[in-house]
DNA sequence: CGCATAGTTGAGTGCTATCAAATTACGTGG
DNA sequence: CCACGTAATTTGATAGCACTCAACTATGCG
């Protein structure tokens, strides 16, 4: 526990003060330096409370497809990701891998009851993450109210994103999961601020095929079908331009009555 | 919003006062009734707290098949499961159907940040519920903190499960899905008190195949597969009796390395 | 008792996984 | 900066499994 005043993190700084709903009309804060802060600052804390938060911090760097948590290792820390791209997976025995979800910079891994941890969690790209102890996050919860409530909104929000995820997964056509999957994916960027039309994907095809249930020939086969259709455009393997959002989203919005 | 002394529910009246794990220790309360007095209970709140609690709720009874909300409305009312069984639904506009869910008593409906429902949810049977407005329940929630914490441990524990689910779906054969599903459902039957090897299906093959991301004759497929394994025995279409636990979870658990 | 609905079983097709190969991208060392 | 080797991605051919369509059976209700 270490006191902080965290050194710029590698990466894109992502301008969280705009964009978070609690924030609105406070004072600007430098969120580019640890999410904790930002936590803070958006959840209303005074600076006296937000330095106790910091105090309760610990900072972390990965590397690339270093792991942070395995699978049923015991839950003691959380953490908030302030760089870098991470999957969370779930292998099974006969080697069968389900990504479940990435996480961008300002997301909490915590949201669990569980006393294990579900899932690994890997770095995709190089990321720095803030940890707190479960316990010294259970004292703040406590000691600020304002702290439980955000969290429930977060676990609110992932709730409602992990039911489109399912009818994705379990009622979409491979070109469908990944239409949705980009929209989803600039979505997020757009939250961080990069509301451009060039979509950089941190992950490789293979995340992205155990992410959406698909094989990694029926990914690369997605792509290229969206690519012949002019949805998207290609530069090199990790930019995908979204050409026609319009179109991309008719393909997944079959749906809502 | 009608002052409460609720008629003994139809069906199954859940024991959930040994469930609950916030409610060990204290003294017994009939949560027979209303759900709300024993979320109340479980929140450690006072007898005072708890008729304040009652006084903000109404009921409700639904007819099997009737809707409750409607994809797209307004979420004015959260809501808690008294007894019957309830579906969550969603619909795509060429009629491709996902059942992401099925309410058991003690479940609260409303764990969500939406504006608007993002699902349909309808009666699989004759069901009762608790209504409260959602004003009312942020009241609640910020007059009792300890109503606050149980609702993010209800909202851990549903992305906890929410993972699961997402794994079966992507990842599992037809089989493996359906051997998961009665054991989850089974699972949470126990945790009502009903533990017996007999397994009483409220909803459909349809409900059961769109919940799963499989169409109706597949499911019946794979109830014959599990028959033919001696894994379960069919006493009529609603009746299951899981003969072997142990293998079945092996289907699933082909996992957690 | 007859009809309507729900569930099971069967036959055939299509889509995606699998297997295999070619191509591209990338990091390393010359 | 380029050549090389490795890994990642794309493309192609084939096969298996789940969906579709269809018929049949069971269940429930008037």
């Amino acid at each position: 526990m270490s006191r902080l005043r965290i050194a710029p993190p590698p990466g894109l700084l992502p301008p969280l003060t705009e964009a978070c709903p609690g924030h609105a009309g406070r004072q600007k804060v430098d969120c580019g330096t640890c999410q904790v802060r930002h936590l803070a600052v958006c959840s209303a804390l005074s600076p006296e409370e937000t330095e106790e938060m910091e105090r309760a911090a610990g900072q972390l760097q990965l590397a690339p497809n270093e792991l942070l948590v395995r699978q049923g290792q015991a839950r003691i820390h959380v953490y908030s990701v302030t760089s870098g791209t991470l999957r969370t997976v779930r292998l099974m025995a006969d080697g069968r891998r389900q990504v479940t979800g990435f996480l961008l910079p300002g997301d909490f891994i915590g949201l669990s009851g569980s006393a294990v941890h579900a899932l690994d969690i890997e770095a995709v790209t190089a990321s720095a993450l803030c940890r707190f102890s479960q316990q010294d996050m259970r004292q703040l919860r406590t000691r600020f109210p304002h702290i439980e409530r955000k969290m429930l909104e977060r676990a609110f929000g992932e709730l409602d994103a992990n039911r489109e995820y399912v009818v994705a997964l379990a009622r979409m056509s491979p070109v469908e999961r990944l239409a949705d999957f980009l929209l989803r994916l600039s979505a997020r960027h757009a939250r961080l601020g990069q509301d451009t039309p060039m979509l950089v994907l941190p992950m490789g095809r293979s995340d992205i095929a155990d992410h959406l249930g698909l094989t990694v020939e029926t990914v690369s086969r997605s792509f290229t079908k969206l690519r012949q259709q002019q949805l998207i455009a290609l530069h090199g393997v990790q930019n995908v331009e979204l050409l026609d959002r319009e179109r991309l989203g008719a393909l997944v919005h079959q749906g809502e009555a």
